[in-house]
RNA sequence: GGGGGCGUAGUUCAGUUGGUUAGAACGCCGGCCUGUCACGCCGGAGGCCGCGGGUUCGAGUCCCGUCGCUCCCGCCA
């Protein structure tokens, strides 16, 4: 990278650039003293700014700046003059891009100096996150957090190029907006010249870009914030950024397409990883869960499971038959290179299992002359090779069986599956198994209460062929719904829309939303779908999570610039905190509570913090 | 809302069955050093052991409470 800044007061190139070519010419960097080396009657400043580290030597001949050079401390910001030279024989760096030259310093103007950082920028240590966060302006000057944000922002920037290569358009829409009481908690504005009334923080812009393709617009997208006011996760932070997208007079097919070629791209262009599969493997939900047990596989490893609900209802194993015969079933998989699994090994694999609510895990060691198991007994012989085959298990290996309920049997059977992934290490770290699970059912049943929900959100489009099943049997209705997911994380979820409103009230109908209340509620799309909707369809890519795929992070706020701690605080800023009574009164907002002596803005007001 | 983990120099950590003066590394400060790049060598400063209470002759260590951070469950169409 090249500062086209010759007459720069500061600089005249970066601290990345300069190489052997540039020798014997006269230059200025500036940037922050990333690491001093004072030998007494020589000093080398290794200089840092955000494209690189050249080093600076400071000659004693030069008394005017070497007493200056003298004081230097880490991450003071300075500005040198120098000449670029050859390193001596012998002493170029070969880690550093630079490495082959220095800038022999002629002047040093000190810009500003720094206290001593409260950690260590220079050096990648494990530091505090709450630290970190506090100080996330030093935290991000570290060249690990920096590649990151620059990685996001290569990403961000490679999808609006891509987008805009095929006619998309980035469209705004607002963010203060109408509560949808529906799905998670909003965050709520309180609107001023509205007493008692407020704006909510949009969840996703889904109805605005819906409006869009009623508007006209045909291709729209948007790197927009969604803001929601639940607890947080590892992956999940009060505002994350999506790329949301809708298209009109498509298919489901070429919205996978597009994001299939977006994300080809991005894997290929600006990262090490290899994808796994090109195109992308689609499962539909039904295959996902058979095979995998759940909707997010990881499908760079077998362990698939495997249905011996049949043979099960056939054995003297009560535990197996009566699964079955509650509707249930049974299923296994096999795994190899296990070796011999002691007590409380297997007690551990079974604390896997409960962990998603199997009551026990069936175990069975695949032995020359049979199977081994406290529970074998219960299976003839033909069975237990049926057992065998249809695992496509050989000797040494271990079945592992749970039999319940269809949802925890695919739930234990996950994590055990995930488990031994962790385990044994069957999934390649620099491979991105992306794939495609498609066809999910269109409602499903809210045990709690009783009633039926939207799998994904309630304006997604039946299939075809299942409009029919709307009035007869809801839940067997197949949407047009897909997720793209990478290595078992979810990065994508989108739909084809309803664009009919007589279908929407259809789809209201069975989700017990009467006429009334969906005018009151989804009033504007409802009319809006009156004037000739176009057939449409979007997706909406998680950006946070899919950096963090890229990057290998486990852990959302790694790869946000400034995010909030698992307490939705922000450290830096000190929010939320209290606000003056002349703001609330003009809110007109009396407060039950006051909120003084509990955390707020006032640092004496807060405990557990003893000093600085 | 519930459960688990953690909290000791600026930072990352160690700290024995409760026992005398709470240690190490890095960082910081001072000195020496002309080819280092995790520079080296010598010396030094730095502790409300998160906070409050209790048990005890004696608490970093045990008990109770509390605050903070974190992971999980609930929640997240």
């Amino acid at each position: 990278m090249h500062l086209h800044y010759q007459s720069n007061p500061y600089r005249t190139h970066s601290a990345g650039e300069l190489r052997m070519d540039d020798a014997g010419e006269r230059v200025r960097l500036a940037g922050w003293v990333h690491r001093r080396r004072d030998h007494g009657g020589l000093i080398f400043i290794d200089l840092r700014d955000r494209w690189g580290i050249t080093q600076v030597t400071f000659h004693p001949e030069r008394d005017g700046i070497f007493t200056s050079a003298e004081q230097l401390r880490p991450e003071w910001s300075i500005s040198v003059e120098g000449e670029v030279v050859r390193r001596p024989e012998g002493n170029e760096n070969p880690d550093l891009p630079t490495g082959t030259i220095e800038v022999e310093a002629t002047g040093l103007e000190i810009l500003n100096p720094s206290e001593t950082p409260p950690f260590e920028i220079e050096r990648d240590r494990p530091v505090d996150e709450t630290l970190r966060l506090k100080y996330r302006y030093l935290d991000l000057r570290r060249e690990k957090m920096r590649d990151k944000i620059l990685l996001r922002y290569r990403v961000v920037k490679h999808m609006r190029d891509y987008l805009d290569d095929r006619g998309f358009v980035e469209i705004e829409t607002p963010l203060l907006t109408a509560s949808t009481p529906e799905g998670a908690r909003d965050y709520l504005v309180p609107a001023r010249l509205y007493p008692g009334q407020f704006y909510a923080l949009p969840q996703s812009p889904q109805q605005f870009k819906q409006l869009l393709m009623v508007a006209g617009f045909e291709r729209y997208f948007q790197i927009a914030r969604a803001l929601r006011d639940e607890d947080q996760r590892v992956d999940r932070q009060p505002e994350h950024t999506q790329l949301d997208l809708e298209m009109s007079y498509t298919t489901q097919d070429e919205i996978l397409d597009l994001i299939e070629g977006l994300y080809s791209e991005i894997v290929e262009q600006l990262t090490q990883k290899r994808l796994l599969a090109k195109p992308f493997p689609r499962l539909t939900y039904a295959e996902a869960m058979d095979r995998f047990g759940t909707d997010k596989p990881d499908i760079r490893f077998g362990l698939e499971l495997h249905d011996i609900s049949q043979l099960a209802a056939d054995s003297e194993f009560k535990v197996f038959k009566g699964a079955v015969e509650s509707g249930g079933s049974v299923r296994g998989i096999a795994v190899g290179g296990l070796g011999d699994l002691t007590r409380r090994e297997l007690d551990e694999l079974t604390a896997v299992a409960t962990s998603g609510g199997a009551r026990g895990l069936a175990h069975f060691l695949v032995q020359a002359d049979g199977l081994k198991s406290p529970v074998a007994k219960f299976f003839s012989e033909k069975q237990q090779t049926t057992l065998r085959e249809t695992l496509g298990a050989g000797e040494g290996d271990w079945l592992f069986f749970v039999a319940d309920k269809n949802p925890v049997v695919f739930e234990s059977l996950n994590r055990l599956r995930l488990h031994f992934r962790d385990r044994l290490g069957l999934a390649d770290p620099d491979v991105l198994g992306m794939c495609w699970v498609t066809d999910f059912p269109l409602f499903e049943w809210n045990e709690d209460e009783g009633r039926i929900e939207p799998m994904h959100h309630m304006f997604t489009m039946p299939r075809k062929e299942d409009l029919d099943l709307l009035d007869s049997n809801p839940l067997q209705v197949i949407g047009q719904l897909y997720d793209l997911v990478a290595n078992g994380t979810e990065l994508a979820s989108g739909s084809m829309r309803i664009h009919n409103p007589d279908l929407q009230q259809k789809v209201f109908d069975v989700i017990g939303i009467g006429p009334e209340e969906a005018h009151r509620r989804f009033g504007t799309i409802l009319t809006a779908f009156r004037y000739g909707a176009p057939p449409h369809g979007g997706i909406a890519p998680g950006v946070d999570r899919l950096v963090m795929v890229l990057t290998d992070e486990p852990n959302i706020r790694e790869v946000m610039a400034f995010p909030k701690t698992q307490a939705a605080r922000d450290e830096m800023m000190d929010a939320p905190g209290p606000v003056s009574e002349e703001q609330l009164k003009e809110l007109n907002i009396s407060l039950r509570r006051h909120p003084e002596g509990e955390r707020g803005s006032d640092p004496a007001a807060r405990p557990g913090e003893g000093n600085n």
